[in-house]
DNA sequence: GAAGATATTGAAAGATTCTGCAAGAAATTT
DNA sequence: AAATTTCTTGCAGAATCTTTCAATATCTTC
């Protein structure tokens, strides 16, 4: 048989099963395991298929219903640097504003440890350590915004004014030497007065997020004293901020899957 | 069996029961415990899961029901009857108050076709819409009381004594021609400031709640316009409390699951 | 069409990963 | 503080993967 029909018969296969085991796909096509591994390592490459320990698997774009994890998907793995970094600058005890948003949520998910006080308006958070007694979450108050799980309106601003807290830990949409920008203008509103609320403010930005400007101006970058990102940030825009006594916390590449 | 599908199935069988222990999932899965283990150190790292002592749970549950399961499991037919009968008293597009506690949390489930303004403090039933555009869902500010979901504390309280609503439907721990009562003090503060913000107040209490006196005084009997239970109710109270111009709705038996 | 070069295949050896077990460490409970 | 449960760590056996090599098939060149 023929390299190329036997591999396209392999993927026709998959697609009905999603995944084979070697010794299944071996006897199906009546060739050896080892040229059933050299097809696959050929069809990973096409990227329809992904090997795994002991056969291989279709990769099935995973349709992400949930809330959270549908903007998620992007840079996972640079979040979950970001949010072990970032963590690390919390000391035991803080009380920590929590910003929505998936990287500040990533955050969240290292801090239990530091048995911090966590005041947040994103209801993914206050899930995380609903049922801790580590923990003690603060929520805001607000109207519930459908698809992000968080809390916004006056009610929520208004929450925040009124509170201190040692760290803020921030999301956005761009930043650039002009300052901070974000998407949101019901967000805004409240960020700005997370950040009033704390003594410490830090942004959590993957490195798509540098040098980008959304639409809404949150801050400049005075108001900012430390942002956290991942290796993939650009040198020459961390060194400017780093000119403007801004700390640049670049966390390490995430360890391989 | 494939590492991948373990891990699947896992995650799968947690969407369902929410909590699992070690030994649980070893079982289902027909491995060892070692094995389980190692997995969910992997699914941890997606962020769905948490591992805790001797199991592991889900972040973000689709029901807190784990919330309430250490507090009662009883009642649940009567309690999901309760929540429709009660369901049916609120008109459309109403702005209501709900009570933290599982009785309350059972009308919600039923209050979607209303399309209402939920205005609550129970951090379970602003979960039950958190993804629903159809339904507006207001949350209190307040301390995360851990196992509960509840938020309590001044801000909580201070949330309600601002707002403004239609009906409020409220749990308790017991009801006699004296009043009503229940345990927790941190959450009776709360009930005032709800019933005072609404026009119009509805206890839901199941047929054990009656004659029965917790600690903490909540209000009396003037103050409740409608109290919705099921048949198990004792009659003789049933009927002196109609004799107090409370309307007490009956909820007929739950059809069989 | 034949001889040599190249590619493909199957099998075996060594490296890596996975799994279950057990001992010591840590956390939780009484 | 002791006792129990649960977790981590190290290890050995099994399964799986990669590398290597010889045999066969296919291609190129004359």
């Amino acid at each position: 048989m023929q390299a190329e029909e036997r591999q396209a018969r392999i993927e026709e296969y998959l697609q009905r099963v999603e995944f084979a085991s070697l010794e299944e796909l071996a006897q199906q096509l009546g060739v050896s395991q080892s040229t059933v591994r050299r097809d696959l390592t050929v069809l990973e490459g096409g990227g329809n298929v992904r090997r795994t320990h002991g056969g291989a698997r279709l990769v099935n774009p995973r349709s992400d219903e949930f809330v959270f994890n549908a903007r998620d998907t992007h840079q996972l793995d640079e979040k979950e640097a970001i949010g072990r970094a970032c963590a690390e600058l919390i000391g035991a005890g803080q009380s920590v504003i929590i910003d929505a948003g998936t990287t500040p949520y990533h955050v969240a998910r290292y801090l239990e440890s530091r048995k911090p006080q966590i005041i947040t308006n994103s209801l993914p958070v206050a899930n995380l350590y609903a049922a801790s007694s580590q923990v003690e979450v603060v929520l805001s108050g607000g109207v519930l915004y459908p698809r992000l799980g968080v809390l916004v309106g006056p009610l929520a601003v208004e929450s925040f004014s009124k509170m201190h807290a040692d760290v803020a830990v921030m999301g956005a949409g761009g930043i650039t030497m002009d300052g901070i920008t974000n998407s949101h203008a019901l967000l805004i509103e409240i960020q700005v007065a997370m950040m009033r609320a704390a003594q410490r403010v830090i942004y959590c930005l993957d490195h798509t997020k540098f040098g980008r400007r959304s639409m809404g101006f949150v801050c400049d970058l005075q108001q900012v004293h430390a942002v956290v990102t991942d290796a993939g940030a650009p040198g020459e825009l961390v060194e400017q901020l780093r000119s403007r006594r801004v700390e640049v916390i670049v966390a390490g590449a995430a360890p391989p899957r």
